[in-house]
DNA sequence: CGGCATATATAGCGTTGCTACCTATAGCAA
DNA sequence: TTGCTATAGGTAGCAACGCTATATATGCCG
């Protein structure tokens, strides 16, 4: 998968990675490659900056905590982050239809 | 539709609008806001740079020409630029099922 | 003439994911 | 002990790319 792809769409998944509970980073990187079925194998310095991209803009709540000698930042889906998760998944539907219908160059459905 | 989002699919969508035949910039971006129902409406600073930026990579092939007393620059795809078209179509489908099996948190489907 | 649609172009900006590198602990193997 | 791997976090700097703003030019209509 083209590196640039992602640009824009990664926030919507990591606010996906925590709306069944909070997790940290290492862990947010584990699930996504799960979840894609390997498919999405995120690089950390992608990952931990966005993470604090997210909690600059308020939508997830970091908090260290220490698990068998090793320090954890865990994330937790603020109000603001739910309701950006819900924004976000509408616009990928909404993104992904007009991509889908440009590229096979199947005319937008009308909504008459 | 935020802004960002189109990054890294734009070029698709490009090959996309000319696989039916040459068409000039302008007509492009006409051709992308009738094919997206009205959702793509895309700026002529982001048309341009991008078709030249096709053309540098090979994938499509320029022309100047006069109608009616405007210079127009059509773009034909090249044989490269209809394998891209396949090649990008393919990436697409597996971006967006990626992304759609984590926004979704359906997990992937397992091939077994 | 003014304004709009048509048609192309570029400079510079901002966002954002990636590479490369760094720090640190736990556990296991040589 | 030494060293490697997994776990866990971090940053600096780069590159890509779509957007804004601005510029030029023509045809047409009121």
């Amino acid at each position: 998968m083209k590196a640039e792809a992602l640009k824009g769409h990664l926030d919507g998944m990591l606010l996906a990675a925590l709306e069944d509970g909070p997790r940290h980073g290492y862990a947010v990187i584990e699930y996504l490659r799960e979840a894609s079925g390997g498919r999405l194998d995120l690089p950390t310095g992608t990952i931990y900056p966005a993470l604090h991209r997210l909690e600059q803009a308020g939508l997830v709540e970091g908090s260290w905590s220490v698990t068998g000698g090793r320090r954890r930042r865990s994330y937790v889906l603020t109000r603001a982050g739910r309701q950006a998760l819900v924004g976000r998944r509408q616009e990928w539907r909404t993104f992904a239809s007009v991509v889908g219908a440009v590229l096979e160059a199947k005319p937008w459905p009308n909504p008459a």
